[in-house]
DNA sequence: AAGACGGGGAT
DNA sequence: ATCCCAGTCTT
C-alpha cells in the first residue's frame, strides 16, 4: 500500500470500528489488568465463550493482589470449563512476580512483560497497545486473517517467511498514536466479518484495500493446514462410594495435561482387555485400595484437540485399603457428591457429575 | 520446527 | 465430523 491508501485504510477502519465494536467489558476502561485477564482468557478462545467467565473471575478477584493471594484451586475453580489450565496457574504466577518485583502494577515495559509466565509476543504486544497505547505490533488467527486477504498473501502462513511478513505489516500499519483501537480494530474486522467461512465482505468498512476480493480468493486465502486425525484412546472409570456414601476424588499431577485439576479415579485401556477387571487392578495400583465394580454408570464421550476418549464410568464400592498410605499421599479424597462442585473437574468429569446428581435426585 | 495443551461454537 | 478460536511453552 502507498502511504496515502494507508492512511485513508486506518481511517476507514478506525471509523468502522468507533461505529460498530461490541461492548465487552475490557473494553470499558482499558484498565491494565482487565486487559491482562482478558487477553489470556481470549487465548484460543472466542469471546462469547470467555465472556461470564471473565465477569466471575473479575468478581472474585478484582485486583492483582487478590489473584497472588488466593488459593491455587480457588484459581482453577473459576477456570473451569475453558481449558488450557496452565494459562490459569501462569496468571497466578505472574501476579506473585508483579506483587513482588513490579509494586503490584504490571509493567508497561515489553520486555517487562513477556518475562512474565503465559505471556508472549502477541499477549505482551497485547497488553503493551490495548491498555497503554504503545505502539506495538499484534498478531493472531483473526489478524493472520485479515492480512492474507488485504495482501491476497496465499503461501501457508505458518512459514517463518510469512510470518516475518505478516508481522512486519502488523508493524508497519499502526497509526500514530493510535495502536490501541487500531490493533483491536484488525482483530474485530476479522472476528466479526473477514470470518473464516462466509466472510460478510458486503459489510466490510475496508473493501477496496483488499487484494484477494479483487482476486476472488478470498476463499482460499489464507492457505488452510491439514490436520492429523485424531487418535481414539478409550478409558475405564471408577465412581467409588465408601461406606458413608462419599465419593472419591483424586488430584492430577500439578503439571501437564489439566493439571492440578481433580477427576474420578481411572485408568487408559488397551484394546481387547476385560475393562471392570483392568480397572479394579488398576484402582488397586494407582490408590492402594481394593473395591468391587458393581455395575456400568455411563458412557461418555469427549474429544480434545488431539484425540477422542470413551469413558466407561462403572459405580463402585470401596472395600478396604491394600495398605496404610493416607489417601493424602494419593493426592485423593472422599468427598460427598453434595461437595463435588466445590472442586474443579475437567469438562468430561463434569459430565459424570451431572449424571450422579441426576440419579440421586430420582 | 513440531507437538502438547481444552473446550465449545459454527457449519 | 471438521475446523477454528484475541497463543504459549517445551522439546
Amino acid at each position: 500500500m502507498t502511504p496515502t491508501e494507508l492512511s485513508l485504510f486506518q481511517i476507514q477502519l478506525l471509523e468502522w470500528f468507533t461505529q460498530q465494536q461490541r461492548p465487552l467489558p475490557w473494553r470499558q476502561h482499558y484498565e491494565p489488568y482487565a486487559v491482562w485477564i482478558s487477553e489470556i482468557m481470549l487465548q484460543q478462545t472466542q469471546v462469547a465463550t470467555v465472556l461470564p467467565y471473565f465477569d466471575r473471575w473479575m468478581e472474585m478477584l478484582p485486583s492483582i493482589q487478590a489473584v497472588a493471594e488466593t488459593s491455587e484451586d480457588t484459581i482453577l475453580k473459576l477456570w473451569e470449563g475453558l481449558g488450557y489450565y496452565t494459562r490459569a496457574r501462569n496468571i497466578q504466577k505472574a501476579a506473585i512476580m508483579i506483587c513482588e518485583k513490579h509494586g503490584g502494577q504490571i509493567p508497561q515495559d515489553f520486555s517487562e512483560l513477556l518475562a512474565l509466565p503465559g505471556i508472549g509476543r502477541y499477549t505482551a504486544g497485547a497488553i503493551a497497545s490495548i491498555a497503554f497505547n504503545q505502539e506495538r505490533p499484534i498478531v493472531d488467527g483473526n489478524i493472520v486473517r485479515v492480512l492474507c486477504r488485504l495482501m491476497d498473501w496465499r503461501d501457508n502462513p505458518r512459514s517463518a517467511e510469512m510470518q516475518k511478513k505478516i508481522w512486519n505489516a502488523a508493524e508497519a500499519w499502526i497509526p500514530e498514536g493510535n495502536a490501541r483501537f487500531f490493533n483491536q480494530a484488525l482483530m474485530e474486522l476479522g472476528a466479526t466479518l473477514c470470518s473464516t467461512q462466509a466472510p460478510l465482505c458486503l459489510l466490510c468498512p475496508v473493501p477496496s484495500f483488499c487484494k484477494a476480493l479483487k482476486a476472488n480468493t478470498i476463499d482460499a486465502v489464507p492457505a488452510k493446514t491439514k490436520r492429523p486425525p485424531a487418535k481414539q484412546r478409550i478409558t475405564a472409570l471408577a465412581v467409588i462410594q465408601n461406606e458413608e456414601g462419599e465419593l472419591l476424588i483424586a488430584k492430577r499431577p500439578a503439571e501437564g495435561l489439566m493439571g492440578g485439576l481433580w477427576e474420578f479415579p481411572n485408568i487408559n485401556l488397551d484394546k481387547d482387555t476385560d475393562i471392570e477387571q483392568a480397572l479394579k487392578q488398576g484402582i488397586r495400583q494407582q490408590q492402594d485400595i481394593l473395591i468391587t465394580v458393581d455395575q456400568p454408570l455411563s458412557i461418555i464421550k469427549h474429544a480434545y484437540t488431539s484425540f477422542k476418549v470413551t469413558l466407561h464410568c462403572f459405580l463402585c464400592t470401596y472395600q478396604r485399603s491394600e495398605s496404610d498410605s493416607t489417601r493424602e499421599e494419593h493426592s485423593a479424597q472422599w468427598v460427598p457428591l453434595e461437595n463435588l462442585k466445590q472442586f474443579s473437574f475437567p469438562a468430561a468429569h463434569g459430565k459424570i457429575i451431572q449424571i450422579l446428581s441426576q440419579e440421586r435426585m430420582a
